[in-house]
DNA sequence: TGCAAATACTTTGCATGCAAATTAAAATAA
DNA sequence: TTATTTTAATTTGCATGCAAAGTATTTGCA
């Protein structure tokens, strides 16, 4: 067994580390100009597309961790951008509706994504698209090893 | 301007995400086996390389945060798996030398390349590279950005 | 009916990632 | 030489990501 495949360079993982931080990173300015972390912009895309959705069902869209989302909701309703409402029928449940405050910021959000699409000189739409469906193999890869 | 954008399914960003969690995640057994969080992983692999180099040249190498590097190697001198040591010369700069612990500990860590390799049924190591190259392009657009 | 098992969340503790401020020392300019 | 700037690390404060434990509720079954 070869020392090769433990230098860094050779690590896909160490490439996504990295990728998944300077991606965060180039976010962080234009998502402070509206007062979203990344997770908590995450959780304001997931419910643009629709929300009165449960936590469970967010979580599942989203990716983020379960105890984190607490986190992140509880500080996400005192901001007013959504809020947390318990199901009649089961009692465990809690829905997430956006206010008027957290729809509203759909609008400032617009311009995000062009923002940092721009700095991307040496990938062209079709490779980003290609780069996504290969991502996609890798997650559905590992999270299958998971069960 | 479409609102086609801000969905998360079209958002290279998000993959990033989740492919980089999944695949910390994936780490995470096998390198508790060897007391090893992945960023301190990361350290090692920079310092099997080759140690003897300053903590900026590892930052560099690893791309890990400064602030987050001191901790880690504070944690990581505690188990003995390396040293710090003064640089006489530059009274600011400081040497990270790995241990007899720290290199012995190469040998129990050369499996885990592997074992992560084999949980990827839907790509070969064709696609692999390719798939770093591309990451490679994100990294270097976005670093050039940052300036 | 009654109780174990499964769900849906929350809480806690630990390890980063990152911005901003701080400290110490070296390099450079005036 | 002395003041200014730059460099190398550390410290601090905040926000996750994650495992593990805890709390209600609801289901499923005997």
């Amino acid at each position: 067994m070869s020392f090769e495949q433990l230098k860094l360079k050779n690590q896909l993982c160490h490439r996504l580390y990295m990728a998944s931080n300077s991606i965060a990173r180039a976010y962080r300015q234009p998502l402070t100009e509206i007062k979203l972390t990344y997770p908590q912009y995450v959780v304001m895309m997931a419910l643009w597309e629709g929300d009165k959705i449960t936590i469970a069902e967010l979580i599942k869209k989203t990716a983020i961790d379960g105890s984190a989302m607490t986190q992140i909701l509880k500080k996400m309703a005192d901001k007013t951008l959504l809020a947390v409402i318990k199901d009649e029928k089961d009692k465990r449940k809690r829905f997430i509706q956006l206010t008027k405050d957290g729809q509203a910021l759909k609008q400032k959000a617009v311009d995000i994504p062009s923002k940092i699409h721009c700095k991307f000189d040496s990938i062209d739409s079709d490779q980003a698209l290609q780069l996504m469906q290969a991502l996609d193999l890798v997650i559905n890869d590992l999270n299958k090893a998971e069960e």
